[in-house]
DNA sequence: TCCCAGTATCTTGATGTCGAGACATTTCCA
DNA sequence: TGGAAATGTCTCGACATCAAGATACTGGGA
């Protein structure tokens, strides 16, 4: 079935035939998908009357292990933003009782943030949910090719994250 | 070569052994390397000084081929992003005399966006540069796994490109 | 012990995007 | 032909993010 990269690579071939657009038959389409990607996400995380950002940061915590509690810095170098917006987030759940903040018993500078019960509850169902809608997407493929689907992604983004970000 | 996505799942695994996360190896695959595509884009169009949306904008509009013009309605369902980003957009590369703002002869409600010769420079040189970073990414396969992992990937953006959007 | 570089977090101001609504014009139908 | 609905674009207010700087505390060397 033809996709709109194939519309796009089409109308580059005619605009500028004189340049090599194979790469963007891969790479294109990668980040459309992603962005459609992004969207059913929403879509499933608003079952759950959670944000995609919400969820990123519980279950970061809920990854970590009992006692679910990482200090804001580790949750940035996971979630790749920035101090200001962890800060933000962090205001945010705590408002909702998702999680809760804790002063560092062992560096009066630092902070722990803790999941809460009903914020680990919330991760856990979100995720479920997540993985629910996945799979349907997923559906278009056999089990092999999504097995050489994710070796071939490892390949390329293997070098990116084994690089100092 | 490991990756961060290896590592996720395997923290899963560990944390909620009940839940099959294998959609994770692929579609968490796609969107961590659509962030890494998403940087290194960046710093190619630093290059000729442009931001990834004027690139957005200024293809859109060399892709349609001569007289280089759209209208901001157009321009929309091509980028999808709101008519009031749109708007803002237009404005700054219409300040920077990239593009310039005519009216439609044939609507008198209607604007057409034309693509002015220097912003059509930029699109190309910045087009061609891009394909060159592309390349390098994609060195890490061998031809015919780029066909693979190309063909792949239609499979599972098609469903969503086809469908009323 | 004192000091100072380093570390951890929060605050502030600027920016880009979105969503909803305003406004002008066109199109369709009675 | 008259008027309502649809269309195309722009304006405005709210919001999340980022970058840079402020604040608070730690830990090692003189």
């Amino acid at each position: 079935m033809e996709d709109e990269v194939d519309r796009l690579v089409a109308a580059w071939r005619r605009e500028r035939p004189d340049l090599d657009v194979e790469p963007l038959e891969v790479l294109s389409r990668v980040s459309r998908l992603a962005r459609h990607l992004d969207r059913a996400r929403r879509t499933a995380f608003a079952e759950h009357a959670l944000e995609p950002w919400e969820f990123d940061v519980l279950t970061a915590l809920r990854r970590a292990g009992a006692p679910y509690q990482l200090s804001p810095g580790q949750l940035l170098t996971q979630t790749l933003v920035t101090s200001g917006t962890m800060t933000n987030r962090i205001d945010r759940l705590a408002g909702k009782g998702l999680v809760q903040r804790l002063p560092d018993p062992d560096d009066r500078r630092g902070v722990l943030v803790r999941l809460t019960q009903g914020g680990q509850e919330r991760a856990d169902a979100a995720l479920a949910g997540l993985l629910d809608h996945e799979r349907a997407i997923l559906g278009e493929l056999s089990p092999s090719q999504r097995d050489d689907l994710a070796a071939l992604l490892r390949q390329l983004v293997a070098p990116f994250d084994n690089l100092a970000d």
